[in-house]
DNA sequence: TCTGGGGTCCTAGGACCC
DNA sequence: TCTGGGGTCCTAGGACCC
């Protein structure tokens, strides 16, 4: 007899999901290997997601693309195009909930749906889960793949086991006997350092964890990657995903194609970062008090500097002038910089701030201007030839 | 093979306060 | 002379995930 109370999460992901949205959109592209990313020549871009068809040739997600061309020389590369594929995501989140009230967006292709009690609603969750997955397939042509547990954590892992079209139902009280069977590298949480250090310690498996007790493994690890293990190992129930951050952020970088070296273009470069930034603050209606710089040289060594001030940021201009100057204070100078990226935290709602700073009335008024300005880009991109123009005056003043 | 871009969270050390 | 203890906030760096 069932318990009442028993607590039921699907876990559900999209397969393949930029690469099967591209081989929807071309029907040429099916059967065969695609790869999002980048186009070959691309020097510096990686693979975003890889149709099943080419990680047959090795090629997976984060590998440089240069290495995917020379793999899989007949793949079909592409950019991506990131708008579809958040249309195509809402539209899927759309269909999630006319079967939960409690769905989890993780990422753009996966979320957690809470189908606790919806059994007599919609019957047995194998079944439920086929239906959703018809569902899908009917309604965009693509498919997902279902984890279904009563603990969030083993859900997760279960829906990346028998991926494409999969479906993984983990009885309740199995969830340990499932952890133990998994090797150490399907352990979500535990990356390359993570493992890398678990093995030097003589750690092979989930069960050789498993053995130790808790202390013993804080002791070892830390407090927090300690109990973490030994929770994980046990597929403890109450290891749940939040996407509700503690402080969130929105930030934005580019890696250059060419190390950048001159002040000329490393100036020109962080001008248009903070616009492309403000833009984003500017829509989703927030503003920032912390700004963080990020510099990667060409050697890869990264560097961060940040800055918390009394009032927020307003405008583009004064986020560039920001930038700049934290940008300087840790610029080691005849390095190549590769990357460089702002970062915005400490956000509160527009609405709220213009009502609580006394100072911001006149900013205010800047920023709605600004705004205005930017929606108008947006409906007319050749007006970017204005603010282009702009940056040269603001250029040869200096 | 030479390592994207978007995030989140944790840790360690220093400053500061009582 | 040779240096408290606890709490909190901030910063820089790093691990991890998709």
């Amino acid at each position: 007899m069932e318990n009442e109370f028993e607590k039921v999460f699907f876990h559900i992901d999209l397969d393949a999901f930029f690469a099967s949205v591209e081989q929807r959109e071309h029907p040429e592209y099916k059967g065969k290997p695609v790869i999002v990313g980048g186009l070959p020549g691309d020097r510096r871009a990686v693979v975003s997601t890889a149709s099943y068809e080419a990680r047959k040739y090795g090629v997976h997600s984060a590998m440089p693309l240069t290495k995917a061309v020379q793999l899989c020389p007949e793949g079909i590369y592409v950019r991506g195009n990131y708008s579809l594929y958040s249309t195509v995501s809402n539209q899927i989140m759309n269909i999630f909930k006319r079967y939960s009230p409690y769905v989890t967006q993780i990422s753009i292709d996966e979320a957690f749906l809470d189908m606790t009690g919806t059994e007599k609603l919609f019957g047995k969750k194998e079944d439920v889960a086929r239906q959703i997955k018809q569902e899908i397939f009917n309604e965009t042509r693509l498919t997902v793949s279902i984890g279904i547990s009563s603990s969030m954590y083993v859900s997760k892992i279960a829906s990346g086991l028998n991926k494409p079209d999969g479906l993984t139902i983990v009885n309740n009280g199995d969830e340990e006997k499932f952890m133990l069977s998994l090797p150490l590298n399907k352990v979500w949480g535990i990356g390359d350092k993570t493992l890398a250090h678990i093995k030097s310690c003589g750690f092979y498996s989930t069960k050789d964890i498993y053995e130790k007790s808790e202390s013993f493994l804080t002791t070892l690890f830390g407090n927090n990657t300690g109990s973490f293990l030994y929770n994980a190992v046990r597929g403890n129930k109450s290891m749940t995903f939040n996407n509700q951050a503690k402080n969130p952020s929105i930030g934005i970088e580019k890696t250059f194609e060419y190390d950048l070296q001159e002040k000329y273009s490393i100036e020109g470069a962080l001008f248009e970062l903070a616009q492309n930034l403000m833009w984003r603050l500017l829509n989703q209606k927030v503003r920032a008090s912390t700004l963080t710089v990020k510099i990667r040289y060409e050697d890869f060594e990264t560097v961060t500097i940040q800055e918390t001030f009394e009032s927020a940021i307003t405008t583009s201009d004064e986020l560039y002038e920001t930038a700049k100057k934290l940008f300087y204070k840790k610029y080691k100078q005849n390095h190549g910089i590769r990357l460089l990226g702002l970062t915005c935290s400490s956000l509160i709602s527009s609405d709220d701030y213009f009502q609580t700073d006394l100072f911001a009335f006149d900013r205010s008024k800047k920023a709605k201007l600004e705004k205005t300005i930017f929606e108008m880009e947006s409906k007319n991109p050749s007006l970017k030839v204005v603010k282009a123009r702009l940056y040269e005056n603001h250029k040869t003043q200096k």
